[in-house]
Formats: C-alpha cells, sequence, structure tokens
DNA sequence: GTCTATAAGGGGATAGAC
DNA sequence: GTCTATCCCCTTATAGAC
C-alpha cells in the first residue's frame, strides 16, 4: 500500500518534469517534434494529423495554425531529414585530403551514431521517396556521392575493374540494413535492444574492415 | 498516316490480347493481383480499395464481396509475401549437405531473381512489418535463419570470433539493399532501369565473393 | 456474380470564443 | 496564441437492382 503512494507520487513527479520540460519549447517546436517523430515512425499515409497535436500535447487546430497542413508540415520536415541525411555523407565523401580508408572509417562511424538515435529515419526517407519519387529526387544531391565525388575517383583507382557504384551501395547497405531490418532481427528472439546497440558498435570499426576486403577481393 | 493505322491496329491487337488474358483470370484472382502490385507499391495506409478495384479493371463492390474489407485483403497478401521472402532462403540456408559456399551463390542468385520481379516487395514487407510488428512477428520464422540454421554454425565454424549475425545482416544486406535504395539510385542519374539491370546480374557473382572476403577480413 | 447508388464514419481543415 | 465545436470531403463498406 505505501508502496502504491511512493509509486503513485514518483508519476506524478515525473509527469511534472515532463510537463517542464515540455514547457522549455514554444508550441511550434513542440509540433514539430511531435511530427517528426509520429511520421518517422508511421509514414505520411498512416499519421493522422490528431495523433501529432496529441504527441505534443497540444490540438489539432494549433496544427494548421502553425504549419497551414499536414502536407506543409509533412514536406518542411521531409526536407531537413533529407538535408541531414546528405550532410553528413556529401563533405566526408569529397574531402581530396582524406584517403579512402580515412572516408570509410569516418562514413561508418558517423553515421552509424547519426541513425543510432535516429532510427526510423532510413525505412521513413525510403519509404516516402518511393512514394513519390518525382517530388524528391531534385532534392536530393545524390550525384555527389554517385558520380563524381573523390571517393567515387578513389574506389576506382583501386578497382578500374568493376562499377564503383557496387561498393558505394554496400557501404551504405552495411550502415543502413541493420537499422532497416531491425524489426526483423528483433523477431528473431536473439537480439534485443542491448543486443542491437552491440551489434552495431561493432560495426563501426568491421564495416571499414570489411570494406577494404571486399575491394581487394578477386 | 499508313505508319498511323499500323500502329493504331497493333494498338488494338495489344488491347485484346491484354482483354483476353484478363479473361482468363477471376475477378477474384484479377482483384488479388491488383491488390497486390497497389499495396506493394504504395503501403497498406495510402492506397484506396478504389485505386485497386480501377486496377483491376472492377468495381469497389467486388473487392467486399471476395474479401470482406480491405483489412482481410492485405492480411492474405502479407502473409503469403512473408511467405514468398521465407521460403527461398531456409531451405537452403538449413541444408546441411551443401557448403557455405555453395550457400551463398545460391542465396544470392535465387533471391536477385525473384527481387527482379518482385522489385517492391523488401521495402513494402520492411515498412508495414515496423508499422505494425507485433502483428507479424509470430509469423515469421526468422529463428530459422538467425540462430538456429546449418548457415549459422558454418558461419561460426569460419570465424568464431565475430557474431554469426553480423555476416546475415551483410548477405541479405549486399542482396536486398539496391532494391530498396532503387529510387535514390535513379534520382543520381547514372543509373536507369537497363543499368539497374545490369548491376543486379553482376552482383549475383560478387557477392558471394565479396561475402568469403569479409569472412576472412582481419 | 457484378453493378450503381448510398450509408456511415474518419480525418483534415476552419470558425469563432477566449 | 490557444482552445472547442463543427464543417465537409474522402474512403470504406453495404444495400439492392440486374
Amino acid at each position: 500500500m505505501s508502496d502504491c503512494i511512493l509509486f503513485a507520487k514518483r508519476n506524478d513527479m515525473a509527469k511534472k518534469k515532463e510537463k517542464e520540460m515540455e514547457a522549455d519549447f514554444s508550441a511550434e517546436e513542440r509540433l514539430k517534434e511531435a511530427a517528426i517523430k509520429v511520421f518517422t515512425q508511421k509514414g505520411y499515409a498512416a499519421t493522422r494529423t490528431r495523433d501529432i497535436a496529441k504527441e505534443a500535447g497540444l490540438n489539432l487546430a494549433l496544427l494548421n495554425y502553425y504549419f497551414r497542413s499536414k502536407e506543409k508540415l509533412f514536406e518542411i520536415i521531409m526536407m531537413e531529414k533529407l538535408q541531414q541525411l546528405f550532410e553528413i555523407i556529401i563533405p566526408l565523401a569529397n574531402d581530396p585530403s582524406t584517403s579512402l580508408d580515412k572516408k570509410l572509417t569516418a562514413i561508418a562511424s558517423e553515421y552509424i551514431d547519426m541513425l543510432s538515435v535516429n532510427e526510423n529515419l532510413p525505412l521513413f526517407i525510403l519509404h516516402e521517396i518511393r512514394s513519390n519519387p518525382e517530388r524528391f529526387v531534385s532534392k536530393m544531391q545524390v550525384t555527389k556521392i554517385f558520380s563524381d565525388s573523390v571517393m567515387i575517383k578513389q574506389i576506382r583507382e583501386r578497382r578500374s575493374d568493376i562499377n564503383p557504384i557496387h561498393f558505394v551501395i554496400n557501404i551504405l547497405g552495411m550502415v543502413v540494413f541493420p537499422f532497416i531490418a531491425k524489426p526483423i532481427l528483433f523477431s528473431s528472439g536473439q537480439v534485443d535492444d542491448k543486443a542491437f546497440g552491440v551489434l552495431i558498435n561493432e560495426r563501426k570499426k568491421l564495416i571499414p574492415l570489411w570494406v577494404k576486403a571486399i575491394l581487394k577481393a578477386k
């Protein structure tokens, strides 16, 4: 019984703390953060603006007051998230002063760190782009990774006999795929959140090693 | 002018051929095929039952007549597609009579062939599972790949110092990731449908080579 | 079995009070 | 700026004719 009271009190305090933390952000910021959470989790089509408002602890009218429409709010978030994905790799892949090996280490490490705190990002982006390719294609500076990047040139120097895109696909796949396949890994029962954390941390060191190995493979 | 007539005639015949082929299938089958196409392309939430009926060249009421609801139709398709994904890899991964190298060759080849004619499948499955993990987890026999498969044992024999799940992730990632990332590859302008076909065909031979290389990498 | 027409409900957006 | 109440369209599902 006293346990119950203590527990209730602790819960109250946690709630209060939460409220206070929320209060540090404006309604606009809270709606945007809520929208990021819900959109990236469920995708555009499956999210209801009511869910976003509820997640933010605010009401639906505010969403339209600040962002005009679900569509416009989505567009803002999508652009930000595309930016977030590309701003990591483009400068790293185009740095002429680093070796290919250094690039691999940097990309694996920085991408995995970013995705660890944005686990839903890859699947969200990939799903939304496919639902509406023409809409976002122009916004993506993919050329800067896949065709005329310094990294592509460095890969070509090592393996002129294989299309360098193969290796870019492999690097990105090794980094991104675990996050995309997470629900499947978990369903095996062999992986939980802790084990997943260990795995992706190991991959920071393993991926550069692996990529060097496949660059040599005959 | 005569070209136009010929062209029109050819189109008419193509149309007729199409109609005849459609007629070979019952309304139920046509609706299901249409549903597979639309669901896997746009995802559950974004597809409207009207789109499915239209795609099948039939009307909305028929869909409910045969399948009761959008939900039930989706469930049927989802189960079939999960089956389709797992039935390829599970027997291959659990064949005690083949070497690990043979398994890699078989998995890469058969998966790539299947995904080539079901390009939307991976992203569809992954997106829907994440939107509703608890719903499908029990239906997936993932354990048979990730923990107690023959392949896992064979991997462990070669590299006892690294969690074998890493290698399964890498194999599947190398096979599946190009299909998931297709819209991004295309947006680079470097890859079109023909080039994509060439790439994934090359990967059938390259992936086993690469996996052998990373198994040795120190 | 297949169709048209319509009911029922959900969800995005706004009006108007405070 | 923030809220409640409400509008109205769009979508799923069904009734009922053929």
